[in-house]
DNA sequence: TTTATTGTTCGATAATTCCCGAACATATTG
DNA sequence: CAATATGTTCGGGAATTATCGAACAATAAA
């Protein structure tokens, strides 16, 4: 599957985008599944979802900044960016876990 | 005008669709123009911008649940609702205008 | 090498969103 | 009442987004 994975840089993350790649519930769940662990491989992010689905929002959420995908062979690792999103942003990743699922 | 304006109730803001309004940049700016103020008339918050396209990103806002609307005579006085968002959302309108204009 | 697994890419469709002009409603002012 | 100012509503057109099946590429395993 994927060679390579394009992510912006730190200074090309920026807020609007961040915050639409958060407004959307499945994407925000991903996030949610991203918080506790180290990496989770990609296709566990949307647990019952088409792949071609999972894929959709795992690439929004990466071009937004918000995640980092690091391939290893057949496997999709995927984390949080936390190093960027504190500095640039900080608060907002602690802001919405905080938030219950239902809010 | 406007007769009444419909708020979502508190436990009816959600998040992401918070964090929705909060992603177009033309609606960020309008916060952050809310920001330092108490109530801002409706189309000073979109300087130079069609009345319909003011209408439209300010009624996003406020169907979100960032702003409050206050019809006063033919004006409409808006304003934060700083005391449900930093109730159910603590940090968020902080982390977004600690946030550069340009990022 | 054949098979199975993981994930992407490519449509296609439905739904949403954005932008704005024109017409309208409401309220103030002369 | 007539004229003006503020903001909404309606309509349409362009652009984006969401969802997903089908075909495909790449890697690992048998």
């Amino acid at each position: 599957m994927p060679r390579t994975y394009a992510h912006p840089d730190p200074e090309d993350v920026k807020l609007p985008r961040v915050l639409f790649a958060l407004s959307d519930p499945v994407r925000l769940e991903m996030v949610r599944i991203l918080a506790d662990r180290e990496a989770v491989n990609s296709l566990d992010l949307g647990p019952g979802m088409p792949k071609s689905t999972v894929t959709h929002h795992t690439r929004i959420l990466r071009e937004a900044g918000v995640t980092n995908t690091r391939p290893e062979g057949r496997n999709c690792w995927i984390s949080l960016r936390r190093d960027v999103l504190d500095v640039k942003f900080p608060g907002l990743v602690d802001v919405v876990l905080a938030a219950g699922t239902d809010t």
